[in-house]
DNA sequence: CTGAAAGCGCTAACAG
DNA sequence: CTGTTAGCGCTTTCAG
């Protein structure tokens, strides 16, 4: 029914093994012979067996991947990385097989040690993720996107959080800006300890502080109503601001309707800049000044660091990934009175 | 280094092929050995090599899933897709093999042809869907997710969506509404002919004109601008209008806003129906009265079938989940003058 | 109820 | 540059 190697070999009227290194260049072939083998391949229709080739060469070429699907994180972010690294993964001829969180470390295990998967890659990692001592004990090369308090080990890539909120107090510092706020991420989010809202909170701060800028960093509940507490709270605070960050896509535009009817004008009175996925920079009813998560780059350096550690070449453990800040409507030079 | 068949083996004192039947439970296996034989492999950490279990066995229990990624799809619902097949899955201890739309055709075919997966699970079904008859001449199994012009030799499942625009109707006809509209998808959709929206249309007019209503269908690009537009035109052209039902989840809150605007209030004025994801319908400004897309169940289903065609108890060639609406503050009785 | 042995289809030494 | 051959680790006949 199905053809196999034996097949192709008869056809081509050469060797099993001739055809096998044909196809995988492992070892030189006459021009001739390869030919005739691409020839009886093409003819025949082969297609080498998964697990044959598994079982021989102790390589699955798949990757695991896990996926976060718990409260609170964006979906069509999670599925932009997924996407980007099913196409990286198949540029080196893997595939990828999908794991949920749900199924946890046991998961992990077994697919590593099945040895259904060459690779793991492993998202929306914790501060103090309990998979970690797992995979460092698992004798398969993994990556993180995200960063643990305890990389030491293993390969981790991530947005360079601290820089992006660096970047936008910058960047509003450029434009006269003295005043600046920071609105963050909903306290779950730090209690979880997902440690890239806390990289945000440090590099706003010590951007601010080496321009002599006054600030304040405001942790914020994922609701309309707390969206407004905050404004308020901001502008009773630091009543001379002028520039704000936020960092909470859940409530961009909440926070904005409560700018608006506190009465500042934006980007006239009140620059704004987010730390969000440029759909919804561009989507909202003010075109926002944003940072960007690089999903789909995240995801496709993810599986060039994982072939890189397969191919024996380590990969750096570490590997932040530059913010870009993209100008929009919501930000302007401080008027001066 | 892993521990294999063997080694379980001669720990249990038994014959390899011992172990497979006690683990398999393929044939009968005495209490007192299999007991032994679980009891090496748990002391012995073992764990079947999936490519020999595959090679050997001409099975690799692993399912392909092709996820969609164009534009105007929801990519939530498609992850809830993703996320409860996945699950499914592994309740009969299968995992699932994620490949991009992109890859097409030709992806299929690959991972059918190398014994990679046993099955395969194909959302967004158009109408015409060119993957359809390769999917027909491949070896195994298949579940589409949507409904084909024409489904025959294949198995579908999806929402029954005529019903779901029916039952609209009906809810709305129950409350003493005579005059209804139904607002649809974006043209690109019918364009797509992915088939859903036609079924909408279809069983929205049925139901009006059973229950002697009068009807008017309006397609809508997914843009605040069309929405604001459309409404106009709605009330222009039915001015005793007083029921809507809206299948269109990208413009869902511009229309709503559009109606205020032309001064109806919902519901005392206007009864709003909807067929979106009830994450929509309960975080808009007001709940809306609506009937969900059962992603989750959907999913689970796709898997159940498969599986039904791999046991060889043939499974039905089409299922039609049956919709449910959900009463929530949108819709209310109409006040007669 | 259990064992022995023959592959599954491919890769990778090992030979030449 | 090519062929021969020995497995990879498991399942499943075939025997008993």
């Amino acid at each position: 029914m199905t053809v196999k190697i034996t097949d192709v070999a008869r056809h081509a009227g050469v060797s099993p093994s001739t055809v096998s290194y044909a196809l995988s260049g492992k070892r030189p072939i006459s021009a001739e012979t390869r030919a005739r083998v691409e020839a009886s391949v093409r003819e025949l229709g082969y297609r080498p067996h998964a697990g044959a080739r598994a079982l021989a060469s102790s390589k699955s070429n798949v990757l695991a991947m896990v996926v976060p699907l718990r409260a609170g994180i964006n979906v069509p972010v999670v599925m932009q990385f997924a996407v980007s690294a099913v196409t990286a993964a198949r540029a080196y001829d893997h595939d990828v097989l999908l794991l949920t969180q749900e199924e946890g470390e046991e998961g992990l295990r077994r697919v590593a040690d099945t040895a259904l998967v060459d690779a793991l890659i492993v998202m929306d990692v914790q501060l103090h993720d309990p998979r970690l001592p797992l995979l460092r004990t698992l004798d398969r090369p993994s990556v993180l996107i995200g960063f643990p308090a305890e990389p030491a080990g293993l390969t981790c890539i991530d947005l360079d959080f601290r820089t992006a909120g660096e970047l936008c107090v910058e960047h509003l510092a450029g434009l006269g800006h003295r005043v600046v706020g920071l609105i963050g991420s909903p306290p779950e989010v730090y209690v979880r300890q997902t440690s890239f809202a806390q990289r945000v909170v440090q590099g706003f701060t010590s951007a601010a502080t080496r321009n002599g800028m006054s600030s304040t960093v405001h942790p914020c509940e994922a609701t309309p109503a707390a969206a407004r507490t905050v404004a308020e709270r901001l502008l009773r605070e630091q009543p001379a601001l002028t520039g704000v960050v936020i960092h909470n896509e859940a409530i961009l535009e909440p926070l904005l309707d409560a700018f608006e009817h506190l009465g500042l004008r934006i980007p006239t009175d009140l620059s704004v800049t987010a730390l969000c996925p440029d759909t919804l920079a561009t989507t909202l009813p003010i075109p926002l000044t944003s940072i960007a998560i690089p999903a789909a780059e995240i995801g496709e350096q993810a599986v060039h660091l994982l072939m890189r550690n397969m191919n024996g070449t380590p990969a750096p453990q570490t590997t932040l990934l530059p913010p870009r800040l993209t100008v929009r409507g919501s930000t302007a030079r401080r008027v001066t009175g």
